[in-house]
DNA sequence: GACCGGCCAGTACCTGGGTACCAGATCGGG
DNA sequence: CCCGATCTGGTACCCAGGTACTGGCCGGTC
């Protein structure tokens, strides 16, 4: 079962929403706001809503804010920002700001319905008509890295060790700051040597250091 | 014997200067110019120039231009951009260049006379109303970094040995690369370590990143 | 000439880094 | 409920990294 919120300044929208996306058994929507504030509201009053359909154009707060302001809620769900092809330059701000999804309100039924099962499964999705401007800020931001291909791939806590490693810490220095023993620093290196390709914990300070996880 | 060129395209200019300089017993004028491209072709000459005086405006290859082509030269002389008060502006200009020493032609003869035994010496040497516009951008790049004040006392060898550090090589690499021992490559690491205040070759890595060692 | 600094090199030694392998605890999802 | 991933921890082992000390060679200065 798929949570979803909807959140647009314009009843009609909402409604119309709300009626594709109960066509579905396996997607409830659990949630309706006018406004970024209402939709921040919302979300935390029930934390398990997986989906969130925003619109950046809303009062009090717009869509963009409201998805930034997400982050610092535990259990925030995937944003899919469906906004008018007047916006659609706003597709690389929101990303920017965490969005995982960007579609065009003129797109069909069906593709609102796969994006939202799309965006649940822990992908992303963009309208067709976006997907250019996309691509032509990741050319201009130059080829992929090994970095952004390795670096995604750590768990929560291997990230930590690998940003201690950039910052010059030793492995006991790392144990005392995480609170773990030397064993389980080790095996954290050991795996984040792997996966990052590096052969030593030189490397992957290099490499902690151009995917920016040092300040 | 300190050996003094002068470049300027006022002959009463350089006849005031080597009177000066001739009054003393160690200091030799060895050429004079009255353009810039004259003054790169009367040090390609001479190797043993120590010290040049360069006016900025002179024709056909300007103070500026000819200080920068200087570094392509062995042996090159330390440079005394010595200027006219309304050129004032171009001292930040003139140690980008590779001038050691800025000084205004209204300074006294004993101020000239110091100012080429100092930079002789190996140190810089600044007139008293340009030095508020270097400290200016100074403070504009922020305070000196341990990175400012290690790098520089590093012998050239010891620098090539940093910036493949910082580049990920361990020292078998190193020790193919620069044509060396591993011995010898240890040897290096280990005063580098010691001159830039570094733990171990992760610090100094970082050090070398930070310092723009590595491209 | 003596002296000094940079460069190169060697030996001996110890420690931290890294690997291999294993195992219990927790937790979310099918 | 079991499965897989993650986090944690341990033992044992090897080796690159780093230190300490020594010495020769060269180019410059005093």
């Amino acid at each position: 079962m798929i949570r979803v919120a909807i959140a647009d300044d314009q009843q009609l929208i909402r409604d119309g929403f709300g009626l594709i996306l109960r066509t579905q058994p396996d997607i409830h929507v659990a949630a309706e706001a006018a406004d970024g504030r209402q939709f921040l509201d919302a979300v935390r009053r029930d934390p398990r809503i997986d989906v969130a359909l925003v619109d950046i154009r809303m009062p009090v707060l717009d869509g963009l804010q409201a998805t930034r302001e997400l982050a610092a809620i535990p259990h925030a769900p995937a944003v899919i920002v469906v906004t008018t092809f007047d916006d659609d330059a706003y597709v690389l701000d929101a990303i920017a700001s965490g969005a995982r999804g960007f579609l065009l309100k003129r797109c069909s039924a069906a593709d609102l319905v796969a994006a939202v099962r799309t965006v649940a499964a822990g992908e992303a999705v963009l309208s067709a008509e976006v997907t250019g401007a996309v691509l032509d800020r990741v050319r201009a931001t130059g080829p992929a890295t090994r970095v952004d291909l390795a670096v995604h791939q750590l768990t929560p806590r291997e990230t930590d060790v690998l940003a201690l490693i950039g910052a010059g810490l030793n492995n006991t220095e790392i144990a005392e700051r995480l609170y773990l023993s030397m064993s389980t620093v080790k095996t954290h290196v050991t795996n984040v040597l792997a996966k990052t390709g590096s052969r030593d914990r030189v490397g992957a300070a290099i490499l902690a250091i151009q995917a920016g996880l040092t300040p």
